[in-house]
RNA sequence: GCGCGCGUAGCUCAGUGGCAGAGCGUCGGUCUUCCAAACCGAAUGUCGCGGGUUCAAGUCCCGCCGCGCGCUCCA
């Protein structure tokens, strides 16, 4: 193509798209990766499915994980192969392994949390709670005259300034006296027909008059205002059998973890596995989120693909260590390469009730276009010590029968002479976990993300570069002419190896479409034969990031595709 | 959940009260000798959904749904 020809062409660069959500979105949709649910009724908010080559590169990422992590695991920091088993467990299970988990209960109710300080409070009990176990509120009270409920401002400047700073760091009130009763004083002599109740009061001094739209409720701890009234279950629920009563519901789970845990001593009594060990699953969970955003980064029915390690617990610290650096690694190797990855250990206060007294947590994080320049979340490897086996060992009413009997370790510790006594105490315990918990739609989203690559030599202004073990189509095998034999000799290689990758074979339109078509999504290498093939037995390679050719023996093409592709 | 913006063919968009359109893509044909070639032909629309105003609504009004952005939320 000369390069007037090329200014013309559709691939000219003002058709070179930015690399923004939006263009990766257009062209997930336009290329069969990714469509919204229930399209043709208007969608549903939270929910999106995969086509035909969207399914391909998820499947490509499972399988790799499932591949590199249950099949064939690599050795961990003991040296030793690393020892783990699969399961796959029900979505709907018996609902009190929610409330051993702590996702029924705490947050059924309409609920409201304080940006101040993290507090939950129930939104009917809020003004209980305030007048029988709030201690600002308590020694507010005190400043006000009992009788005539008069607003006295110095003394209550002088509360704000004093036992108020301490008790309710973040009342209005205490934040800023003098703006905070202004507004007070605006509204008692504007109506001085209809003085405010004390709850009104109340309502004023929680309110910085910023948000002078509507009045605040403070919080009990510290006074912040609190955030809206929410019912604070974000698990889906049915009813399993006809009768939908209260004994009938049940709980989509919002994470596969739970069925592992439960699973625990089958996996133990039926597989010999020993700890250290793990137990992995890929699998749906569902959360009812408030807002489903960002394609499909947070969607409200996602997969996930968890392991949870089960060890000793003097050995959490290698583990935490190692499954960390492992998952990273993993992640690098898949694509994820460049500096759009990233590895962030959380602070203390972010850590969960479970992990506070843990080696730590930390997430795998991706620089999507939506969150540039900051990271999203891939996958959390945390130390979860032994909540989850305690929790369920507590609920099931199976107690010290869910401890693991560490038979190696009495052994061991015998030989080192250790008085009876101690050993029985040591070797049956509740194993710690240390659990790499990844998402399989955002990583899918973030190979989506990564392989987007801009470029005004091509065609439409881009190509997806994806790593060629996840790429959805591995190789296009194409006659460079349809006739001559050609196709016939194309089509022979293809059903050659078509069993063992996934090929796209085309005998229409002219060659520079096919291989355009094959950029866009991000097939690795195209295979086509010509005139030479019939003569020397030899095809050309046409390879997707440089658009350079070389031939290679046709009978070399399966083993060269199994070489690139790797494992 | 709140606020702002957006929604017309697969994609990008035009159409500001009067016949539903273009380019690209897709499909078929002629052709072909390595990067969306050319030519000929074809298919493709609940104008997001529902209601209202009007002789007449893609266009104006109301409600809803969906998407994006900002708050909020994310155990």
């Amino acid at each position: 193509m000369t390069e007037s020809n090329k200014e013309a062409a559709p691939g000219n660069p003002s058709n070179v798209p930015a690399k923004t959500m939006e263009a990766i979105v257009a062209l997930c949709r336009r290329r069969g990766f990714v469509f919204q649910s229930s399209e043709i009724y208007g969608g549903i908010n939270g929910f999106w499915d995969y086509g035909p080559l969207g399914v391909e590169l998820k499947r490509n990422l499972k399988d790799a994980w499932w591949h590199d992590i249950v099949r064939c695991p690599a050795k961990g920091p003991d040296g030793n192969l690393i020892s783990m088993a699969g399961v796959d467990c029900t979505i709907i299970m018996n609902p009190k392994v929610w409330v051993a988990s702590g996702h029924v209960g705490t947050f059924a109710d309409p609920t409201r949390k304080c940006p101040g300080c993290g507090h939950f409070v129930r939104a009917d009990q809020l003004w209980d709670i305030l007048a029988t176990s709030s201690e600002w509120f308590a020694s507010l009270l005190q400043e006000f005259t009992p009788v005539t409920g008069e607003i006295d401002t110095p003394r209550l400047i002088k509360w704000a300034r004093g036992k108020g700073k301490k008790l309710a760091p973040n009342l209005a009130l205490v934040r800023d006296p003098e703006v905070t009763l202004s507004f007070l004083a605006t509204r008692v002599n504007g109506q001085p027909t209809a003085p405010p109740d004390l709850q009104e009061i109340v309502r004023h001094l929680a309110t910085s008059q910023l948000h002078a739209t509507g009045l605040q409720e403070p919080c009990p701890i510290c006074g912040g205002a609190l955030g809206e009234a929410k019912p604070f279950t974000l698990m889906f629920e049915s009813h399993a059998g006809l009768d939908k009563t209260e004994d009938s519901k049940v709980y989509l789970r919002p994470e596969t973890a739970q069925g592992i845990f439960a699973n625990f001593r089958n996996v133990v009594d039926s597989t010999r596995v020993k700890v250290p060990f793990g137990i992995a699953q890929i699998g749906k969970a569902f959360r009812n989120e408030v807002t489903p955003r960002n394609f499909t980064f947070r969607s409200r029915e996602f997969e996930q693909m968890e392991i949870e390690f089960f060890i000793r617990p003097d050995s959490a610290k290698e583990w935490y260590a190692f499954w960390r650096d492992a998952r990273f690694n993993w992640w690098k190797s898949i694509g994820l390469a460049g500096e759009n990855l990233q590895l962030r250990e959380h602070d203390r206060d972010e850590l969960s009730h479970y992990a506070k007294a843990g080696a730590g947590t930390s997430d795998i994080e991706y620089r999507f276009p939506f969150t540039a320049p900051g990271f999203g979340e891939l996958e959390g490897v945390a130390h979860r010590t032994d909540f989850d086996l305690r929790q369920h060992a507590e609920h099931s009413g199976l107690g010290d029968k869910l401890k693991y009997f560490d038979q190696e370790w009495q052994v061991k510790l015998q030989g080192e002479g250790v008085a009876k006594e101690e050993i029985n105490k040591k070797v049956k315990y509740f194993p710690h976990v240390i659990e790499p918990s990844a998402g399989a739609d955002r990583g899918t989203l973030a190979l989506l993300c990564e392989a987007f690559t801009p470029d005004a030599g091509r065609p439409s202004g881009v190509f997806m570069k994806f790593h060629p073990r996840m790429a959805p189509i591995k190789a296009g095998i194409y006659p460079l002419v349809n006739k001559d034999g050609m196709p016939e000799i194309a089509d022979k290689l293809y059903m050659e190896l078509r069993g063992k990758f996934n090929l796209e074979f085309d005998e229409k339109q002219a060659i520079g479409k096919r291989y355009a078509r094959m950029d866009e999504v991000g097939t690795p290498y195209c295979f086509t034969v010509d005139s030479d093939t019939a003569k020397d037995q030899t095809v050309t390679v046409r390879d997707r990031d440089t658009a350079s050719q070389q031939r290679i023996g046709i009978d070399k093409v399966g083993a060269f595709l199994a070489e690139k592709i790797g494992g």
